[in-house]
Order: structure tokens, then sequence, then C-alpha cells
DNA sequence: CCTACCGATCGGTAGG
DNA sequence: CCTACCGATCGGTAGG
């Protein structure tokens, strides 16, 4: 049973922008795209939002937000490193699944936004990223990983997990959860038997 | 020694605007961004190019052609399929990693690419992952992959091998040839001892 | 949310 | 490779 709940202007301006801008990038929508689809002339937008830019910083950093609050059921996990980069992998895969729209915008076209939020958000990407690279140090320091070089692999787990915006499904057989222990699984024992 | 080959000026738009074109991302650059790089009026790139997407067309299909030019490598190989993955891993970073610049174009910015082009290049994408499809799927069928979705799998490697144009820098201490044997052994036997 | 409009900038052309 | 310029479009504002 799905509950509709209406949505304000603001929200639909939100929403048909993360669409936009993922389809056609940031720079090449304009506002009368963005009007046209919502059915109104391009200066009424300015009634909701302040600027094009705006809407971009709202997408990005709720999408941050979103991997930071996700991140606190990998800190419950206290087994092996192996447990831990499982959860974490599902967790991230939690979060883009949810909106893949806006997870496109976010790993594309963060670049667009200017300063302060460009720096802001260069910063809190790299502590993300240093989360993932903990786990992989420690599990290396307990004898539990390969020694392998701890960012190479970092980016590596990472870009393979934030792919999965580009081809997942809702209506699809895979729930994110799977995805991710899938994601995790490979990343752990490899595609070899 | 190094050879210094002069450059043809056309070569020098090509080389800039792909730079640019990673940076600022192909709509948010502008000709005259362009040809202030180079020193000269707007106007005067249009003696040497025809327009501002046929730069992006030749970026984005001459690393297409690569791509294929670098297959050639993979079907020398006679061994298993891991050592088949294994060439196709190092086949594929290197063309990445001959330029990140480019590469960067090529991944993000062919969806400016307009009728017919845009076409043809999703035709070549789909050929291409196919054939990394076919090496997972025959690697099952013989017994010597684990029992994995093969479009999601392809698609998985193929983001992890992707993303190498992201970090590579020719001054680094890992070779290509080496990020390819790591990538593939990432793949192939995972992160656990 | 609209009409009317702003100055700035866009890709590109004409003609030399 | 330049000057001079085109029509189109951009993000955004004033005033209702």
């Amino acid at each position: 049973m799905e509950i509709l709940v209406k949505k304000s202007r603001k929200q639909q301006i939100e929403e048909k922008a993360t669409k936009l801008f993922r389809e056609k990038g940031y720079a090449a929508t304009s506002m009368r795209d963005l009007a046209q689809v919502l059915g109104i002339e391009a200066a009424s937008l300015y009634s909701h939002i302040k600027s094009k830019e705006e809407i971009l910083q709202k997408i990005c950093f709720r999408m941050a937000d979103q991997f930071f609050a996700a991140w606190k059921e990998v800190e419950k996990e206290q087994g092996s490193f192996s447990a831990k980069m499982e959860k974490a992998a599902i967790a991230h895969v939690k979060v883009i699944t949810k909106d893949t729209d806006a997870s496109a915008v976010f790993f594309h076209e963060w670049r667009h936004l200017s300063e302060p939020h460009l720096s802001e958000f260069l910063m809190m990407r790299e502590d993300y990223e240093g989360r993932f690279k903990t786990i992989i140090r420690n599990g290396i320091e307990n004898g539990e990983f390969e020694k392998v070089d701890e960012k190479f692999m970092m980016l590596t787990i990472l870009s393979s997990l934030n792919w999965t915006y580009n081809w997942y499904k809702p209506t699809g057989s895979l729930r994110p959860e799977e995805i991710g222990k899938q994601l995790a699984n490979l990343i752990l024992n490899g595609l070899k038997k």
C-alpha cells in the first residue's frame, strides 16, 4: 500500500532538477528546461529557490549526509574486518539505490559547486574515504587481508560500489542489501572458485 | 631521452580542449575558454576545427578505437579464463593510463554527442562490454568461476578498471601493467587471505 | 506564478 | 589568425 504525500513545489523542483541534472548534466540544464518540465515559467522558479546552484548544493550535501548517517550501522559491527567491510558495502549501496538520480548528480556534478561549498564537499569525501581506508589498514595489520596499497584498494572498492547507481533498477530481482553482500563477497573472495 | 615533435595547431586545440572538458565538463567549457588557453581569439579556432562537438567526437571515438585495438592482445591469450581476464584488465588499464584526461572525457561527456554519433558510441560500448561478459560466462560454464550474474560482474569489473583514470599518476610507483595485474588479482582472488 | 525584461555570454560566420 | 558581429540563449530581477 502506497501512501501518497503531497509534495511541496520546492520538492517537485528539486526532484525534476535532479533528473535533468543526471540526464543532461548540470551545466547543460537550463532553468527554462526545468521550468518546462514543471509547466511554469522560468522566472517563477525563483519564488521557490534562490539560484540554480542552490539546487545542486541541496542534492550533493543531502547525499553526503545520508552516507554519513548510514555509517552508524557500520560502527555497530564488532566482528571481523571482513564483516565490517560487508556492513560498509551494504550501507553504501543502500544509500545509492534509494535515489540513483541524486547519486549520479552527487558523483558527477559536484565539481560545479562554487566555493566554499566545493572545499567543504571535498573534505567530507576525504573523511568518508578515510573510513574505508581504516578498515583496510586494520584488516591488513590484523593479518586478515592481503598486503595491498590501502588507497588503491579503497578507490577500487568504492568505484565498484558507486557504480551501482548506473544499473540498479528498483524493479530488478536483486535487493540493495543483496547487492551490497554480493559486492562485498567479490571484494573479499574474488570471482575464482 | 624525449623526442619533441612539433604539434599541429589542431593537435594543440584538441589537447587543451580535452583538459578543459575534463576539468569543467563539456557543456561548461566555452570556445572562448579554449581560445584563451591557446592565446588566440575564439573565432580563430574555426580555421582549424568545424565545431565544438567535433572535438568531443574525436576524443570519444579515438578512445573507443584504442580500447578495441588493445583487445587484440587479449585474443592472443590461449590459457585459462583467469588468464584471459588478466590480459583484458591489463589491456584496458594501459589504454586509460596513456591519457587520463581523454579517458575522463570518454567516460563522462559522451552523452553530449548528438545523433547519429551517440547511437554509434553506445553500440561500440555494448560490443566492448559483451567481450568481458563472454569471458565471465565461459569461465562460469567451464567451472573456473563462481556462478554470478554476468552482467552484474562485468559492470563491477569494468567500474573498478575504469576508475583508474581518477587516480593514476605517471609519476607514481605503479606501472600500468602492474595496476592491471593487481586489479585482475583482486577481481579473481579477493582481498581476503 | 506571470509578463517583461536585463546584461552577459554562448557557438559560430563573414570577410579580410 | 584577426575584427566585427550575428541570433540565440543564459541565470536572474522588478514589479505585480
